[in-house]
DNA sequence: GGTGTTTTTGGAATAAAATTGCTCAAATTG
DNA sequence: CAATTTGAGCAATTTTATTCCAAAAACACC
C-alpha cells in the first residue's frame, strides 16, 4: 500500500517517532491541526502499515543491567540447517536484543547482548552463545557509552 | 530510586515493552489486577524512572528505505576534542539511529545507519561521515536480513 | 474566470478510557 | 491477638478519543 503522504503526515510520524504517548490533542497542536483531522490521519497512517508498533523503552541503568555487548559472529559453514538452528536459539534468549544476518568478509551475524554483569556475560557467552553448533568465530565489543540512542528512521527524502 | 519489584510488576514491564499501547484495562486482564491497582502500579513504575519514554516505531520498507548499514569507526587521535566533534557531527545526522562508542581493538565507534539506497550510502558516507576531523577508518557491514528486532530489555533477573 | 465536484477541515455531540476517592480485605508486625 | 499497613475493587468524575455533519478549501472542467 503506496500513501503519498504530505508534509503534515511527515510531521505527524516524525512526532510519534519521538513520542507516541501524545495525545491527539497535543499531537494536533503541534501539527497545526485541530483534533479530529489530526487522529483521521494518524489513523490512516496505522492502517497503511508505516507503523509498526508502539514499545515501551526501559532504562537499563535502573534496572541493573550494566553490561552491553556488541558481538560478531561468524558461522562454520553457510548452509540453511545452520542458520535456522542459530536464529532459532537466539530468538530463545531474552538477553538478545537484536540480531542481523549481515554481509561482509568478517562476519555473519551481529548482535547486541544485555546482561547484567561481565560474569553474566560469561556464563551467556560459554553456556549459551557458543555451545550452538555451527559457531567458530566470536568477538566481542563493549558499550563505553552512548552518544546517539535513536528509535526514529530518517523522513527527509519524503518530502 | 531503588524499587523492589514484584512478579506483577515484572509482567507490567514485560507488557509494556512489547505495546504500549495497550489500554490500563487489557493491561490489567493480562496481569491479573483489576484496571485502578493496575494503574497505580504503572504509574509508581513511571515516576520511579525506570520507563524511560514511549516511541512508536515505524517499517522501514514502507518508507523506501531500503539499506541498513553497520558502520564500525576507528578514530586517528583519542582526544576529548575529536570525540565531542565527531559525537556533535553524528547526532546532527538523521541517517544515524545510533552510535555507541566500544571497547574494542578494531574500533571506537559502532554506528546504525539507515538510508534509501546504496548511492545514498555512498553519499553520506563520502560527503558527511567520512569528512569529520578525525575519522581515520571506516567498515561497513550491511543489513541482510533481520533476525531479532527488540526493543525490550530482559527482565528475568528480578524475580 | 466562474461553477460544480471532490476532498479536507473544524466544531459539537457522543462514547470510551483514565483517574480519583472511598471502602473493604489481606498480610504484616508488635 | 489486635493494630497497622498495604493492596484490591467499586463507583463517580474527569479527561481523552471518536464520530458525525456542515463549512471551507482545493481541484478540474468548461
Amino acid at each position: 500500500m503506496k500513501l503519498d503522504l504530505d508534509k503534515i503526515d511527515v510531521r505527524i510520524l516524525q512526532e510519534l517517532q519521538q513520542d507516541s504517548s501524545l495525545t491527539n490533542q497535543d499531537l494536533a497542536d503541534r501539527v497545526g491541526l485541530s483534533p479530529s483531522p489530526c487522529l483521521r490521519r494518524v489513523k490512516v497512517l496505522e492502517e497503511s502499515g508505516i507503523i509498526d508498533r508502539k514499545v515501551t523503552l526501559l532504562k537499563r541503568s535502573e534496572l541493573g543491567l550494566k553490561l552491553t555487548a556488541y558481538i560478531q559472529i561468524s558461522m562454520d559453514r553457510h548452509t540453511p540447517d545452520r542458520f535456522s538452528v542459530f536464529e532459532e536459539q537466539v530468538n530463545s534468549f531474552p538477553e538478545v536484543r537484536t540480531c542481523n544476518l549481515v554481509t561482509g568478509q568478517n562476519c555473519d551475524y551481529l548482535l547486541e547482548v544485555v546482561v547484567e554483569d561481565m560474569e553474566d556475560y560469561h556464563d551467556f557467552l560459554l553456556g549459551q552463545l557458543t555451545r550452538i553448533p555451527g559457531v567458530s568465530g566470536v568477538q566481542s565489543s563493549f558499550l563505553l557509552r552512548s552518544v546517539k540512542e535513536n528509535t526514529s528512521l530518517p523522513l527527509g527524502h519524503l518530502i
